[in-house]
DNA sequence: GCCGTTTTCGGCCCGACTGTTTTCAGTCG
């Protein structure tokens, strides 16, 4: 991936941001802050580094000056910088990634080896063990045992959670907080980057809006909930639990009724989102904070109750959790071009669904019922299951994918509409061919191609050879990749999505909570491009269906609107965009003589 | 190190919790 120099760029700033804390002092201090918001930014460029740099685009961007750009350039041409190896010889490496561990600050740890010269954690533990370190200022017993503590729960604390597993927990704690104390909840909801739609989650955020005088009995309901396994901190209005046997950390915050709007926002972030916020809330005389906004003067309050009163008062318009990252939305919301972005509600049905006869779980009738419940909206289900190459899947012959439509037919006739779709994913065999004939394809109502075989090599030309088919309608979870589990294959997405536009050819937003592929990056420059997007739940099991939900976070992160979305269209207009598909890669092949 | 609708110098977002103190420093988000 084009990012992958990106992420080793802002791991080395942040390690500089780092070594500088670990130094101290007030202008250490802030040098830290800067590499470390340079480290964030340069980890969420869209785009490889090398780009910017070329471009000369760098300069524009919030919180990269003219020295880090230069040392970005020493960086893209000798791999390191010379101020990180120089910090390198003053600070000892072996200490910098304990400042990961909860309780252990860059303070603590610098006194402790000024005090007695500890290079490494074996040290480090055999000090806090002996019994010398209540010579210290400031260390005592508790101290101590929060470190010990500390170092024994980092490896757990720093996995992060799939966005669905995140999604559910944060529900689940929600609803049975709301089951026991319901009366006393005034509002509550999840925050933080599960609001924000991140792929993956450090910790949960929860808030909840109560009158003051409930707030003790709130906290004491929620360190005692059914899965909590350790209580990590728990005051008047904020508590901190470890939920689960994955030990998933669970924050609460609880405010006053007035303060919903302050509150929200200031728990959703992104962290750089909100000090731009703060920034212009004070260029105003204001102040902003999770209680409101207040002028600095008189100390009287200007907004807070919801947050589209605060960014009102700040003359901006709401900006959608998902697009608050810093990424240009700001100035949008400034000059009111927030565009108005996808939902669930605007999604005409799922694009990708498989059934017994393949891999899946359920008849098609079963298919069609469950979604027809649950989804009362869709006007259509498309039934894509895979093509022979895929044994393992059980995989579907082209006279079995007939045979699957006369089923389809008698479904259709028995639910009297036209709902359930003849669609297929086919295989993209190892030498970009198709797994099924054209004359079958151009039967079916919609073709997904896909690749499920030959991960390692480069699969770029295997994906553009697929979009020249005029029956090929889009692309699926075109990077392949398993979060956690297995890398995206090397892919020139650039170019695919440049073909994509060219031929016509949709790319998928796949919703498996471990796929999410297209993953928001991507999906923005496919918007960007031009390329038609779908979201789909490839559901092999009924509750799979609600995935769509996560396609519709991806897209919203994506800043996609309904128009840029293949699925908000009726099946009517669908048909014709077929018809637009293959005219456009007819013309694309003949100009480039394929 | 970054940044500018008071500034090219002198600020830099803000508050809760904990453990140690007896008014505060460090950590965390």
């Amino acid at each position: 991936m084009t990012t992958s120099r990106n992420r080793e760029l802002a791991k080395l700033l942040a390690r500089i941001a780092d070594m500088y804390e670990f130094l101290g002092g007030d202008t250490n201090r802030f040098r830290a802050l800067a590499y470390r918001k340079a480290a964030q930014v340069i980890e969420n460029l869209p785009e490889d580094i090398a780009s910017y740099i070329e471009k000369h685009d760098l300069q524009k961007v919030h919180g990269i000056g003219q020295k880090t750009i230069e040392k970005i350039r020493e960086f893209l041409k000798t791999g390191t910088i010379k101020k990180y190896e120089e910090l390198r010889k003053q600070v000892p490496e072996a200490l910098i990634p304990l400042m990961d561990v909860p309780g252990l600050g860059p303070k603590t740890l610098r006194q402790l080896y000024e005090a007695f010269h500890i290079q490494t954690e074996d040290d480090l533990i055999h000090i806090l063990k002996s019994g010398k370190v209540y010579q210290l200022k400031g260390f005592g017993p508790k101290k101590v045992q929060k470190i010990l503590h500390g170092l024994e729960l980092r490896a757990t604390l720093t996995q992060r959670m799939l966005y669905w597993e995140a999604l559910t927990l944060a529900r689940t704690l929600l609803q049975t907080l709301q089951d026991r104390i319901g009366t006393l909840i005034q509002k509550s909801a999840y925050a933080g980057s599960l609001r924000r739609g991140k792929e993956t989650i450090g910790d949960i955020d929860l808030l909840i809006s109560a009158s003051p005088q409930h707030h003790t009995t709130i906290i004491q309901a929620f360190t005692q909930l059914p899965d909590v396994k350790e209580v990590l901190a728990a005051g008047e209005t904020k508590a901190s639990v470890l939920v689960g046997d994955n030990r998933r950390q669970v924050d609460l915050r609880l405010i006053q009724p007035h303060q919903w709007g302050a509150a929200l926002m200031y728990f959703t972030g992104s962290k750089n989102h909100n000090v731009r916020l703060r920034e212009l809330a004070r260029a105003h005389g204001w102040k902003l904070n999770e209680y409101g906004l207040f002028d600095e003067a008189s100390n009287k309050r200007l907004a807070g109750t919801t947050e589209e009163e605060v960014f009102a008062q700040l003359n901006m318009q709401w900006i959608p959790p998902e697009m608050r990252e810093d990424q240009g939305e700001i100035e949008l919301a400034l000059n009111h071009q927030i565009p108005k972005l996808v939902s669930i509600q605007d999604i005409r049905g799922d694009m990708q669904s498989h059934s017994t006869w393949s891999d899946g779980s359920l008849s098609i009738l079963e298919m069609a019922d469950y979604v027809l419940k649950h989804f009362p909206h869709y006007e259509y289900l498309v039934l894509t299951d895979h093509s022979q190459a895929v044994r393992i899947a059980g995989g579907l012959s082209p006279e079995q994918f007939r045979q699957q439509k006369e089923e389809i037919q008698k479904v259709n006739a028995e639910l009297g509409r036209d709902f359930v779709k003849a669609g297929a994913e086919v295989d993209i065999l190892p030498n970009g061919q198709l797994d099924l004939p054209n004359e079958l394809l151009k039967e079916l109502d919609f073709v997904i191609a896909s690749i499920h075989s030959h991960f390692q090599r480069d699969n770029t030309d295997r994906i553009i050879q697929a979009c020249l088919n005029p029956y090929v309608h889009a692309i699926g979870h075109p990077t392949g990749r398993l979060l956690g589990t297995r890398e995206p294959y090397p892919l020139n997405m650039e170019q695919i999505i440049e073909v994509c536009a060219q031929t016509g050819t949709a790319l998928e937003i796949n919703g498996q909570p471990d796929r999410m592929d297209l993953n928001d990056q991507y999906a923005r420059w496919a918007r960007e491009a031009g390329v038609p997007l779908i979201l789909s739940t490839d559901a092999h099991y009924s509750s799979n269906f609600h995935y769509m939900e996560i396609a519709v976070v991806i897209a919203r992160r994506a800043w996609c609107t309904p128009q840029h979305i293949l699925n908000t269209r009726p099946w009517q207009e669908i048909t014709l965009w077929k018809q637009e598909k293959a005219s456009k890669t007819q013309t694309y092949k003949t100009k480039r003589h394929f």
